[in-house]
DNA sequence: CCAAATTTGATGTACGTAAATCAAAAAATC
DNA sequence: GATTTTTTGATTTACGTACATCAAATTTGG
């Protein structure tokens, strides 16, 4: 049997109420006795049954997402995850609330992030924009001790203690090497296609694209990218214009608002085979994958990110190891031969 | 707050005993008072606190995975795997047993399975082999509740309740695809490398593989299957032999042993490229992988499919529903550049 | 050495559920 | 209608931990 606080009393000489006090850091206790404790804790390898703390502590833990407002196929899946980890707050005796922040405006989240200091939520998830003033931000929350995960994407350089979401420069390397791969030998040009450059993980898997292609595919050329803002519309017309140049042999589409880029490459007039490659699976690149209008999606699962980083703040709430290798988030590639 | 038994009882009108008797069907309730409590329960919406239920119980789970006696890095991974989370035991509840049984020997098998029946485990994973007699003695199992997770290897057509592994029909296609697009229009033979055509998921690799090969690559023609048993001495010397003949421009190997067709690969005389895909991400294929003597490696990860087949045991056992995605094992695909 | 302050012990209640016991009430049987 | 059987209620203890209270013991300061 595991041991459990009485045995510790009992093997340290003391009494329940001084193992108590040790435990949960109560004043009062001599630096000696304190010792004492600490070693029969050790000695006996003492887990705390966290099931039945939280029970008698009647603990929730209120935990906070900080999303962009984007308007986008990803983070409506984003959102509706997070909805679905609401309705297994009973049993995970979670207590999730989500804030939305404008998109790309570091002076925003700074001030929610501020208020949160006063509401004192157990854990913060958060969908970084990369701005030095957010940086600072951060690092104050994580001297006050509150637990902090960044969501999809990271803020490098910061103190979180965990980061939920793909390694973006290997998501752009391993497009490349796809892309390159099945296009061969020919000769041609590439059009990318991103949301903004000022979006941190855009500008890693262009970082990691360009340098795989560069080193490993120089035949091909990387066009300047065009900048959809994520937006069908704007992408639709872009992509339509790109089209034009008929030395284009592939397409690489990092970020989201696919549905423009998939209407433009359907309505090409000069027949030619693309090869594309988009990131994010939803209803619409699926179907483009099906129908061959694109060959290859890079992904990552919305739904585990937002489970990990419940995990992780509930652990580093607790002060308990994580499952490193299971909250590792994956870049999924998806063929029309392996989708979900 | 979440209702408790007392507002059960209070609502249905009935003392705290009977609802007792309810939740855990235990006798001597009549069929109306019975019902009476299910109705409070559903109007109030009650979910028992599986945690304090435990608690009280002094419950654990006693598990036991079933692995065949194979001498190969991917069941050497799934042992340590196994390992990992006998270490997690005292804070998930569980109490894990592993049975070895020689591979590929349904009666073996069989047998074990028979005497679980009397041991009364919660839960039983286990590495089908596949055939009428061990679909048999599952359903037996399953008829007197016990819930059984297949690993690694499904047993398609029995009762059991979940397959904790990838979709293996789904792994041939998109190999298939891979070694096609990556070949491009160049024609010739492809070599396929097994473990042996009597284990189902090797079977089934095969089987997707062929069909998206003759579908859509085929001017790509697929040379009779090399059995290699998974032993690396067998592999080297069939895959050596093979690559004698200069019209096999790529090669599948969909099984276990990598390090006997690795060797051949790097000995190969004549100088050509091949297209290589393997299975399995091993310290030798992933070193293949970043000298590029393998092109792409699919990978199931050994680590989620054991955490998986505990947390859907445990989750049947209670009576509880699961996360559907978050129990699905994909298909990871593992270019140079996303390996983690 | 005494008083004050600090440290420790003993004890009880609580969390939500399980499980057991015994008495009381209701229903079924003859 | 009395007896047996079945059903229900009331109550208690337990699981492992948290937390509060009060008394007792120990240490510290003067």
């Amino acid at each position: 049997m595991r041991p459990t606080v009485h045995d510790i009393a009992a093997a340290a000489g003391v009494s329940l109420a001084t193992v108590d006090r040790v435990l949960n850091q109560r004043p009062g206790v001599r630096h000696v006795t304190r010792e004492k404790v600490e070693t029969a804790i050790r000695e006996l390898g003492y887990i705390r049954d966290v099931a039945a703390a939280n029970l008698a502590k009647g603990r929730t833990y209120p935990l906070v997402f900080i999303l962009p407002a984007s308007d986008n196929s990803f983070m409506h899946g984003l959102n509706a995850e997070i909805r679905q980890a609401v309705l297994r707050s009973p049993a995970e005796r979670t207590d999730i609330r989500t804030i939305e922040v404008p998109a790309f405006d570091p002076a925003a989240l700074v001030s929610v992030l501020e208020e949160l200091s006063r509401e004192k939520p157990c854990g913060i998830a958060m969908v970084a924009t990369d701005a030095p003033e957010v940086r600072a931000a951060v690092d104050k929350l994580v001297r006050e001790r509150f637990p902090i995960v960044t969501l999809v994407s990271d803020l490098t350089g910061s103190l979180r203690h965990h980061y939920a979401g793909v390694d973006n420069i290997a998501a752009g390397r391993t497009a490349a090497r796809l892309l390159g791969r099945f296009l061969g030998p020919r000769k041609g040009e590439i059009a990318v296609l991103a949301g903004s450059m000022l979006v941190r993980d855009h500008r890693e898997r262009l970082e990691g694209f360009a340098a795989v292609m560069a080193a490993e595919f120089p035949h091909l050329a990387i066009l300047p990218v065009l900048e959809g803002r994520d937006d069908p519309e704007v992408a639709h017309r872009l992509v339509a214009d790109a089209l034009g140049n008929a030395g284009i042999i592939g397409v690489y589409s990092l970020g989201a608002g696919n549905r423009g880029l998939i209407r433009a490459l359907k309505e090409k007039t000069v027949d030619r085979t693309l090869t594309v490659i988009a990131h994010e699976l939803t209803a619409h690149t699926r179907a483009a994958l099906v129908d061959n209008t694109i060959d290859a999606i890079l992904n990552q699962d919305a739904g585990h990110e937002v489970r990990s980083a419940i995990r992780v703040l509930k652990a580093k709430a607790d002060g308990l190891a994580v499952i490193e290798a299971q909250e590792r988030i994956r870049l999924d590639i998806f063929l029309k031969d392996n989708l979900p």
